[in-house]
This record gives structure tokens, C-alpha cells and sequence, in this order.
DNA sequence: AGCATATAGTTGATTAGTCAACTTTGTATT
DNA sequence: AATACAAAGTTGACTAATCAACTATATGCT
């Protein structure tokens, strides 16, 4: 097998696409995927967010968020409320469908997070994160 | 400014994005995007490899690949010549408007990695690099 | 009050990528 | 030599994501 030259940004392609396509199908069963399933893990910490602030939250822009929520509502695993302060906005809750099915996600979630860090030490797993936490940051001012 | 708890695959797919964006407009003025321009840089280092070689390294299914390659000559970057020893296949070479700007290209992408490493020490360089190595072969091997 | 500007959300166009079906050609087996 | 199977490349349908344009409502300023 050959191989190309590997820095930060290659790796980091390479494994989105494959961690990706891993959870897509881990997540097929409950019609979700590897892009939709955060949000319910954001609505279950935060009662009543916005899809604005949701898409600050997660990173999304807010085209892709209605897109997403709305498939999430006809999936039966949120519901939008009008915001009684802002005409213009909702406000976002969990079903009872989704907090039925949180659990095993996150499941699957820690299940493919260990592994692919199976062959990492402690040590090499904490300061993975934290550089790729510094890594992200850097990142961000980009594209501001 | 809310945070979600930040596991690995998060901040991937986020750095993924980020970065993405970031190169996708550095590149624009060859034309480029953050997924083709490391066609050129494997046929650089590889002459004549086939289509489906060359998937294999970058990772991409070979229908992207064949897109990606139609544009490239398109653009002039690449030519494809047909395999005497196999009617089926292409060999793949660049041209000199590719070799041309390549350089320009490594700069760009060695700025970048440059500007979102700034904050890490050698040592964490080191171990993150090496700690996404190991992820990713574990990866790959979930999609097997 | 009236106007300008900002914000919440939606929609359409475009891009990167995957998967599956297909055509053509090569390889192996009998 | 015939048949079967594998491999190279293409095409079409689909998903995730972004950007830009738009509508409707809020907010701030004079």
C-alpha cells in the first residue's frame, strides 16, 4: 500500500469521511445521521433553543440547521414552537421519541470514539484533544 | 460564547469544515479546491498512475475521482493517455502549467498548516500527528 | 412616528463526496 | 476457445454542507 505524504489537513479529511460513513450506518436505524444527531444532544442540554442559536452551537449555518430540523420534526424528534417574545423565531424541544433513543446513541457515539482511539494512551488522547481544541480555534479566526 | 462537550470525532468534523473553507478560497485563483489539488501533488510525485490508483491513495471513491480528473484536464493540469498494456485504463501525467504553480500551492498549504499549528509546541506537533495516524488506520478498518 | 438596520428563518443554486448500476476490457479456469 | 469473474472508468441519484438572495419581523435612532 502506498502512501502519500500525511500532514494535519490530509489526516484530517481522511477521517471525517471515514468516522463519517461509520456512523452514518450506525445511525441509519433511527433515520439519523452523522450530521443530525448533535442537534438532539444540544436540545436536550438547552430547553427552548433557537435554530440560530443552535447553528452558532454547532457550527452549521443556519440554511443547513432549518434543513436539518425540519427533517428532525418530521422524524417525530422535535418540535418547533413559536417564540412568544419574537415572531420571527422558534423555539426548539426534544420529544419523548428522541429522549427515548438519546441513550443509545450516545452508546454508539462512545462506542466508535474508543475505537478508534484503541491504540492511544491516556496521554496521547488528552493531548490529541486539547491541540486539536487549539488547532480548531486557529481555524476559526480563518474564517472570520 | 455556549460550548458543546467536545469529543474527537466533533472537533474533527468541525477542523474539517473550517479548514476546508479556508483552502477552498486560497486555491480558487488556480481554479483549485481543497479536494483536487492533492491529485496534483501524488501525480507529481507518481507518473502515469491509473485512475483507480490513485483513489486508492487519496481516498476517494473512484467516481469522484473520475470527475475530479475530467475537471483537472479541463483545466490543463492534467492529461490523460491510454494504457497500451491495458485499453481500460488511463496513465496520468501533469503538465507544465500544473508543475508550474505546484510550488506556489505547497506554500499555501504549508502557511495554513503553519497558521493553525501556531499555537501547539513541537511536542504536542508530534504526538497529535502521530495520535490521528493510529486513529485514522483504525477508521479505515470499521469501513472494511 | 418613521426610517434604517439587524436578525430569524426559508429557499435555490452549487460543490464535494458516496453508492450503485452499467460498459468495456482483462484474466483465469475449465 | 468459452465462460465466468474481476477490474477501470463513467454516469446518475443521493446526502451534507455552504453561500446568496429573499421575506418577515425587531430594534434603534432621529
Amino acid at each position: 500500500m502506498g502512501q502519500e505524504p500525511m500532514n494535519m489537513m490530509m489526516l484530517n479529511s481522511k477521517l471525517y469521511r471515514n468516522t463519517q460513513g461509520y456512523l452514518d450506518k450506525a445511525l441509519k436505524k433511527y433515520d439519523l445521521s452523522s450530521g443530525s444527531f448533535r442537534y438532539l444532544f444540544i436540545m436536550e442540554e438547552n430547553e427552548g433553543l433557537s435554530q440560530s442559536r443552535i447553528s452558532e452551537l454547532i457550527g452549521h449555518d443556519k440554511a443547513m440547521s432549518a434543513r436539518t430540523i425540519t427533517r428532525l420534526t418530521e422524524l417525530g424528534y422535535v418540535v418547533r414552537i413559536e417564540d412568544q417574545l419574537d415572531s420571527r423565531a422558534y423555539k426548539l424541544y426534544l420529544t419523548d421519541k428522541a429522549r427515548l433513543i438519546l441513550p443509545e446513541i450516545r452508546e454508539e457515539i462512545k462506542k466508535l470514539t474508543g475505537l478508534i482511539t484503541a491504540d492511544l494512551t491516556e496521554e496521547e488522547k488528552e493531548i490529541t484533544l486539547s491541540s486539536l481544541v487549539k488547532i480548531l480555534n486557529k481555524a476559526r479566526e480563518l474564517n472570520t
